[in-house]
DNA sequence: ACGAAACGAGAGCAGTGCTCTCGCAATGAG
DNA sequence: CTCATTGCGAGAGCACTGCTCTCGTTTCGT
């Protein structure tokens, strides 16, 4: 079908992967075409998770479409769940890459106006991608491994939301915010070494909050009830600020 | 086609719903014979669910469950995803029967308490019941059709926490919070006449929070950073108190 | 008592993930 | 350059799935 265009497809986003220095290994001809044919096949079940959901992606979906035989794939991924592994692994960088560029294009605004961009940001790609939010942010798919290889890539967006933070907090150490108990104040100072657990506690629920928010529109909680869901959720993003401190 | 669909599914819960006091009107034989396999059918499925999630639920493992071919459940569900649907429909019955307990056993305590209260026994009821949760607040499953009969389960659990809303909103009415567009400000009193609009938006945000904590926890997204969860969620729950000004 | 409706069982279709074996082609060591 | 090793694609096949259709049997309303 579209080989072409998956086969651009896949390799740019191969490329956003190592950072495009991939080219001063060459290697063999056959390691080339073993890891294009690797990109192909991840930008197929890209394609399809996108159309029908995870729970739709089909393997032999897939060789159809890239004209091989059903038992090829394995002989690049292992299981039909190592390749939706893999799809998780780069929806996660996805999300953390665009909030990465919201944040950074907003590089020398205040604190409240990085968070409601990166928030937006967020928002916008979740909406654009429901499937492969789901993917990462809905519920494990069959037998939920949850491999370890995701940490890095999952805790990109956290990554930024956590700089936000720790950068405001300076002004949110200014309000007044409850303690949390010894065992969490241990976990939060762990978490953001330096920064008062209380204000670290409080941007985690916020965090929580922003997925909340994105998830419950996205998979038809707010069906009937709320219509207007960008200044709805733009007016939650200027309460999270409120309770941070950072409108005043 | 959902007309048949949604006959099932309301005669299914009208089973559930009386439970075995149907005695008073037996109607037929046959009838109740047939309430009786359609509830038995619901829960082999709901074990097997809980067992291995909503996408491991299969048909014919129910009729072997059951002792009966497997063309003969299509009798009672017109498909995989109209027993789904009823699975559905019995868990937003459960969480909202969860909320609803919950805060009747704390009647005539202050609104903070039944909110914790509240809070606390959902977040119970998902870990001890994480696949049905997942059914409900993970990603809808494949075509996720959402049919509106499951509104009136759906917002059992959301009366619940509006109501602690309301009879607290005299005290977070106090408080100081920004006032949403107008736009946002009339589907709000749309939801809850009478209060506030700023109230209940600021409600609606914790709810999403609330969902958020829990899914999060739920689908793994803590697993490295916080261990101490039922300290963590408490603290959570102290601070959304906090911001609704129900602490001091 | 009889026609109609409900029902259960079985066969069958198209599809799935995955395994195994077979031959061909590229690879790297001698 | 030769040649054994390895990587790889294709095909057949297994056990399983949701779902449909047909065909007798049982039960119901009248």
């Amino acid at each position: 079908m579209s080989r072409a265009v998956l086969t651009f497809v896949a390799s740019a986003l191969e490329m956003v992967h190592n950072g495009g220095m991939s080219s001063s290994t060459p290697a063999t001809a056959r390691a080339r075409a073993r890891a294009e044919i690797t990109a192909e096949i991840k930008a197929s079940a890209r394609l399809q998770v996108a159309a029908v959901g995870a729970s739709g992606l089909s393997l032999r979906a897939v060789s159809r479409d890239l004209g091989m035989a059903s038992s090829a794939i394995y002989r690049y991924f292992p299981s039909r769940d190592a390749l939706l592994t893999a799809l998780i692994i780069d929806a996660f960088d996805a999300i953390g890459h665009v909030a990465e560029e919201a944040n950074l294009s907003l590089a020398g605004s205040p604190p409240e106006k990085r968070w409601r961009g990166v928030a937006h940001a967020v928002r916008r790609w979740a909406l654009d991608n429901p499937h492969e939010y789901a993917l990462v942010y809905g519920s494990p798919v069959p037998g939920y491994v949850a491999p370890s290889e995701t940490a890095t890539s999952a805790t990109r967006i956290t990554d930024v939301l956590l700089g936000i933070l720790a950068e405001a907090a300076p002004t949110i150490a200014r309000i007044e915010l409850p303690e949390p108990p010894d065992e969490t104040a241990v976990e939060m100072e762990a978490i953001v070494p330096g920064l008062p657990p209380r204000v670290t506690a409080l941007g985690i629920g916020l965090w929580a909050q922003l997925f909340g928010l994105i998830s419950l529109e996205l998979f038809g909680h707010f069906e009937t009830v709320i219509t207007d869901r960008d200044a709805f959720f733009d007016h939650q993003l200027t309460l999270a600020a409120h309770s941070m401190g950072l409108d005043t």
